[in-house]
RNA sequence: GGUGCCAUAGCUCAGUCGGUAGAGCAAAGGACUGAAAAUCCUUGUGUCCCCGGUUCGAUUCCUGGUGGCACCA
């Protein structure tokens, strides 16, 4: 049976370097599982894999969409399964790495089909809740969805907005599209986590961020700075670069809150994947993490060949 | 050198008419199914600068010290 080696891990952890290694290792190629280094042109605040790196290891993902196209986790799950599909006939395993957790997920444990909500009630819904707040969505969601009004986080607006779009485009409960799939994948799944001690972590955070900007972190926002409105551009390394050329702040307090704001996602993304148990954990902290010896004694079939 | 003001959470500061204290930010923990680098929730014990005095009791009042700031020389 065919393999997907998952390698994820919070922000500048080495995921990157690690996977082109094994990759090389395998002889095989990588799938990247972020949401943002998927954007076209924003290679240096994501930190996504260099020209060197692709050379050396296929990569998928990377760069090839338009900041300005609608994405999502589950088109995203749609268009992984099929390139898998045909991957796997030429590689017994493939590489998924990446850091964002929702997209990994989608690919291994698979999303409920929910309809696809279109612009207009979608910017209807936005609307209403600009003027009124959240209250009137609150109301209708509780008569269309009593049972998901009782589980849903209330204060969350883009749950409880999300919950009611798509109630109204599937005329029937959020909750009773929700069956959680767990679906079936025709193949094997080995999940490897990185991960280092907190401070190393933290410190390595910092450094990249005077990396990014020696490599023109600044010139890449200031190319964004017209469409910061896009989704893809609410993202770190650039929101706060933009709060700068609105005059908000100093460059220097710019940078200082990219830091705080990505060590604040490697937490949230270490909590996130703290409870999949099926996560085999390797520290990069550690003297010798011997980590092509841990690979291959997960995925012994990738070294056979 | 003199005078005045200040010293409380990692930071900025509030407060206790004397009964050992609380906000914002930071930080930590958590949630998460079609925007997810998004969005949201929870969590505040700290020699209240140090020595002494008054008091049943001092972080609070008083003497002295130390440090900082301002003004005057």
């Amino acid at each position: 049976m065919n393999s997907l080696l998952v390698l994820l891990g919070p922000t500048g952890v080495g995921k990157t370097e690690w996977s082109v290694r094994i990759a090389r290792n395998l002889q095989c190629p990588v799938i990247s599982a972020d949401s943002r280094q998927i954007y076209t042109g924003m290679g240096i605040a994501t930190a996504a894999p260099t020209a060197e790196q692709q050379k050396q290891v296929p990569h998928y993902f990377v760069g090839t969409l338009s900041p300005e196209t609608y994405y999502s986790a589950s088109e995203y799950e749609a268009d992984v399964l099929a390139l898998l599909s045909r991957l796997h006939r030429q590689h017994s395993v493939v590489i998924l790495s990446g850091g964002s957790m929702m997209y990994i997920d989608a690919v291994c444990k698979g999303m409920d089909e929910l309809p696809t909500v279109d612009e207009e009630l979608r910017r209807e819904l936005q609307e209403l809740y600009h003027r009124e707040g959240l209250d009137p969505i609150r109301r209708q969601l509780k008569i269309l969805d009593p049972l998901f009004y009782d589980q849903v986080d209330l204060k969350n607006p883009k749950r409880v907005i999300h919950a009611l779009e798509v109630c109204l485009m599937a005329g029937k409960p959020y909750s009773l599209l929700r069956t959680n799939p767990g679906r079936e994948r025709p193949f094997r799944m080995v999940k490897i986590g990185f991960t280092r001690d907190r401070e190393e972590l933290y410190d390595r955070i910092n450094r990249r961020v005077d990396a990014m900007v020696e490599e023109g972190l600044v010139g890449e926002a200031r190319g964004f700075y017209p469409l910061r409105h896009l989704n893809a551009l609410n993202t770190v390394g650039y929101k706060e670069l933009f709060e700068h050329f609105d005059g908000k702040c100093t460059l220097e307090h710019a940078l200082d809150k990219i830091r705080q704001h990505s060590r604040n996602y490697a937490r949230k993304q270490l909590t996130w994947f703290k409870r999949d148990k099926e996560i085999h954990w390797i520290n990069l902290s550690e003297q010798e993490p011997h980590v092509m010896e841990r690979v291959a004694r997960l995925l012994p079939q990738g070294f056979d060949e």
